[in-house]
Order: structure tokens, then C-alpha cells, then sequence
RNA sequence: UCCUCGAUAGCUCAAUUGGCAGAGCGCGCGGCUGUUAACCGUGAUGUUCUAGGUUCGAGUCCUAGUCGAGGAGCCA
């Protein structure tokens, strides 16, 4: 029995007969030669099938193969530059596990809809491999970061009692009789959590019910949330951009043919190195009042098209500081030099990928935070957890959430955050 | 929730002024030893989204609804 490998070893077995287990991603029939473009979930290789190399039963059984299906294929790989991928599979046995029923997604153009209701079989694709290996790596990368830099992963809870910041809508749920909501962020349990480590961070699902409906919006997506004790602004814009380019520079370098396959243009991601340029929110106003949008009032918050004018300015992510305190959360600490700002800040994607990270510095001003949470109207008995980290050691404090999704869809230049992610949540769909 | 557009074969789409329901791909059959979304020949495939209406006659016009796409608001 030949060696078992799979296709993303296939260069150390040139020469060598080894069997691969998978299936027929496509096949060409040229009557005596059979051309099978086959996949084992780590790669795609061409596999050549020959009449007279094979037993007869083999080759009937090669040229009755449809799209999808299940087969292990023994043969001996050899450098081919004929052959996509510069390797190819001279076959000589295959065992059909099933022969196929006719498969839905051809090799020709589908429609959103078609290729979404069947999204358990569109990951099959070399598009969605190449897109999901990507966050895959991202998703490491950013672990790494901050495993490397000293935050240390700590849990917030899913399942919660109340909202977080009382501004968006929450998936509700009966918990033993009582109403939980699935959580839409992490960021007040972490503040507990950096009082008691120092530097921590969260990684999670996270859920908003809100109607929204465009590109760049997910009713459950993933976010990453570090939070340290003693960090200011400046701090966390420092670690932002140190951060985001790491992530950067290690897919340019670790996910290059997947990049490759997705034709993506990489003169935009090489130039994504500390230090990003930062604005205020009122030198992003005067932008905007001189490229187009010159009736913008200061106050307003921005729209997706007045992002991407702000980020066009710029060959790099652009850091936005110091909104007008009334957009921002209630838990944002205040600009001491002009209390009608916040330490707040939002990084902007380039190429027109908007917000991907929002944060700030919070506030550590216990009568502070009491008016604000009556000021937006939240049940001050829900937050008393919260108030406490501002009677026991109060300190300044930042962090901030990065978006997974938004950050695939950047490195990916992806038009929408849909294939971003293995099985979407958007408005009214839960299907496949 | 609002605005705009759309729904015809498994898929992507066409169908003139309201007048016989079409093509390509995929699938079946036959051919081909270098195909890359192969090619050549040949065959089968329809609740035209749903309900009602106008008409001699509706894929086409009208009303209501369902589903989808793009955008807005909100956000990451």
C-alpha cells in the first residue's frame, strides 16, 4: 500500500507512489486520457489518467467520475509545467468511495443568492479555501500579538444580563426564566479583567440585532478586545498600529499564494507599517468640507462615504481621535483640554474598508460615570459590578475591538464581509 | 425601518407593440493522448415567485404579498 499524504506535501514525494483521499474538484475527458483536477482539503493538484497505464476498470471507473466525488487516487507525483500548480499525479489505481449526484455549483458563473443557499458546499471552492486560510492565519496572528506582548487571554461571558452600552439592539433569550442577551461586546468585563491582570484580551462571537443591511455588516461576527490598566489614548494608538501591522505583514508573508489566487494587490498591504497617521475628528471635518461634503456639520457622525474620503487621504490606516463625546459610549473618558471631545479614537481601513478598530481611553471617574449612565438612561442596579472598579484602585485605562470579518474583507479586498467567514449571519438569513 | 432594482430550465440569462417558451453552461449518449470555465456531434429538461384582476389571448399590463440584491441609518 502506498504512502498516505496529502497536497500540500507533495513536493517532498516527487517520484514516489503515494495515495491521496479526497475528490474531484473537475475532470476533462479526452477519450483515451483522462485529466482530473482533484482536492483533499489542504490543495488542488491536476491527476493524468491514462488508458494504457491503468487496469480497465480503473480507467471506466476514472471516466465515470462526476464533480464531487469521493475518491482515493495512488500514483506518483512528478514537476509537470503543464499542469496548474507546476505538479501533477500520473494515476496508476483509483477506488471510487461514491460517484456523485449531479453537483450544483458548476465551473461557470453563479448568482449571490444561489451560491449563499448553498454555502455548505461553496467552501468547497479554491476562492473560499484561499479566503478562510487567510482568516485562519489572521485569527493566529492576532493571538500571537498579544500573547507575545504580554495581555493575557481571558474570557467574557457570551450569555449576559443586560446590554453593555445600552445603544444597539441584542438577540434576547430566556435564561431559567429570566431574560440574557448574547453579548455585543466584551469590553466591561474586560475592564474587571484588566483591573485584575493588568493587560488583558478577549476573543469571541459577538451579536447585534440590528437591522442593518449592507456590505460590511454581520448579525454575529468575531472581534478581538484587549484592555490594559494605565493605558492612555496615545498608548492604545501605539499598540493599534503595532498591532494591526504585524497581522499585516505576517499574511503578506505567510498567505502569499492565497493572496495570489485572490488576485489581490499587495503594493496596499506592504505599505501598512507603524506609525499611522492620526487626526482629530475635527481636522477629519475639515477634509471632508474641502473634498466634497463642505455642508458636514461638526457633530455628525460619519457616514461609509464620508470614511472613505477621510481614508483616501492616506497610503495607510488613518487613526481618527477625539470624537464629539455625545457620539461615543457612555464610558469614554473626556478630553481634559476640551470636554466636548473624548479620548476616543477609530482606526479607518484604507481602499474604502471603513472602521475596523473602535477604542478609547475610559473613563476612571466614578461621579462621572454615575451621570452618564443616568444621562443615557441605563439601569444604574445593572452596572454596580462596573461602578466598583472605580471605588476599588481606580486607574486610567484604554483598549479597543478589532472586527475579524471587516479585517479578512481589507486584506482580501473582498465587496463583501458575506464570505469572510465560514456560514454568514445577516438580516433574516440562518440558512444553510 | 426607509429608498432603488429584481424573480423565466439545475445555473447564468434572452424573449420585439400583449400573439407558438429560447440560448449557453451543466446533465445523458457518441468521438478525441495535454486539457486548463477544453472542443466536435447529438438528446432530454419549464407551477415564467405566489394570489387575484384586465384581455379573445399575459413571461410581458394592473393590485396585493413573498423572497432576493444594492444602498441609507446604526455599528466592528
Amino acid at each position: 500500500m502506498a504512502e498516505r499524504i496529502f497536497i500540500q506535501d507533495m513536493a517532498r514525494h516527487v517520484g514516489a507512489e503515494i495515495t491521496l483521499q479526497g475528490w474531484l474538484a473537475d475532470k476533462t475527458d479526452k477519450g483515451r486520457l483522462q485529466f482530473l483536477r482533484f482536492r483533499d482539503g489542504t490543495g488542488f493538484i491536476q491527476a493524468v489518467v491514462f488508458q494504457k497505464e491503468v487496469s480497465p476498470e480503473a480507467f471506466d471507473a476514472a471516466k465515470k467520475l462526476t464533480q464531487e466525488s469521493s475518491v482515493r487516487l495512488t500514483g506518483v507525483p512528478r514537476a509537470e509545467p503543464r499542469a496548474p500548480g507546476g505538479f501533477e499525479l500520473s494515476v496508476k489505481d483509483l477506488q471510487v468511495v461514491q460517484i456523485a449526484n449531479e453537483y450544483p455549483i458548476t465551473p461557470k458563473d453563479h448568482g449571490v443568492e444561489f451560491l449563499m443557499a448553498n454555502r455548505h458546499l461553496w467552501l468547497r471552492s479554491p476562492r473560499q479555501h484561499a479566503i478562510l486560510r487567510i482568516r485562519a492565519r489572521i485569527i493566529k496572528a492576532i493571538r500571537d500579538w498579544f500573547d507575545n506582548n504580554g495581555f493575557l487571554l481571558v474570557d467574557t461571558p457570551v450569555l449576559t444580563p443586560s446590554a453593555c452600552e445600552g445603544t444597539t439592539t441584542l438577540f434576547a433569550t430566556d435564561y431559567f426564566g429570566v431574560p440574557a442577551y448574547l453579548t455585543q461586546s466584551g469590553q466591561l468585563y474586560n475592564e474587571a479583567n484588566a483591573m485584575a491582570f493588568g493587560k488583558v484580551y478577549c476573543f469571541g462571537p459577538t451579536f447585534r440585532a440590528e437591522k442593518s443591511k449592507t456590505r460590511r455588516h454581520l448579525t454575529e461576527f468575531w472581534m478581538v478586545e484587549p484592555e490594559w490598566a494605565y493605558g492612555t489614548l496615545d498608548d492604545y494608538m501605539r499598540v493599534g498600529e503595532e498591532f494591526v501591522s504585524y497581522v499585516v505583514q505576517t499574511i503578506l508573508q505567510e498567505r502569499a499564494p492565497e493572496l495570489q489566487t485572490l488576485e489581490r494587490d499587495l503594493t496596499k498591504l506592504q505599505n501598512v507599517t507603524p506609525p499611522f497617521p492620526k487626526i482629530s475628528y475635527s481636522e477629519a471635518v475639515e477634509i471632508l468640507h474641502t473634498h466634497g461634503y463642505p455642508d458636514f456639520q461638526w457633530g455628525d457622525d460619519f457616514g461609509a462615504p464620508h470614511e472613505t474620503v477621510i481614508s483616501e487621504q492616506f497610503a495607510k490606516p488613518v487613526f481618527v481621535h477625539r470624537y464629539p463625546t455625545a457620539m461615543k459610549a457612555f464610558y469614554m473618558a473626556l478630553d481634559p483640554h476640551d470636554p466636548k471631545v473624548c479620548l476616543s479614537a477609530d482606526l479607518l481601513a484604507p481602499e474604502g474598508y471603513g472602521e475596523i478598530i473602535g477604542g478609547g481611553e475610559r473613563s476612571a471617574d466614578l461621579a462621572y460615570l454615575e451621570k452618564q449612565l443616568a444621562h443615557h438612561n441605563l439601569p444604574r442596579e445593572a452596572y454596580e459590578w462596573y461602578l466598583d472598579l472605580r471605588k476599588y484602585g481606580t486607574v486610567p485605562h484604554a483598549g479597543f475591538g478589532l472586527g475579524i470579518e471587516r479585517t479578512v474583507a481589507w486584506l482580501c479586498k473582498l465587496d463583501h464581509v458575506r464570505e469572510t467567514i465560514p456560514y454568514p449571519r445577516m438580516l433574516e438569513k440562518i440558512y444553510p
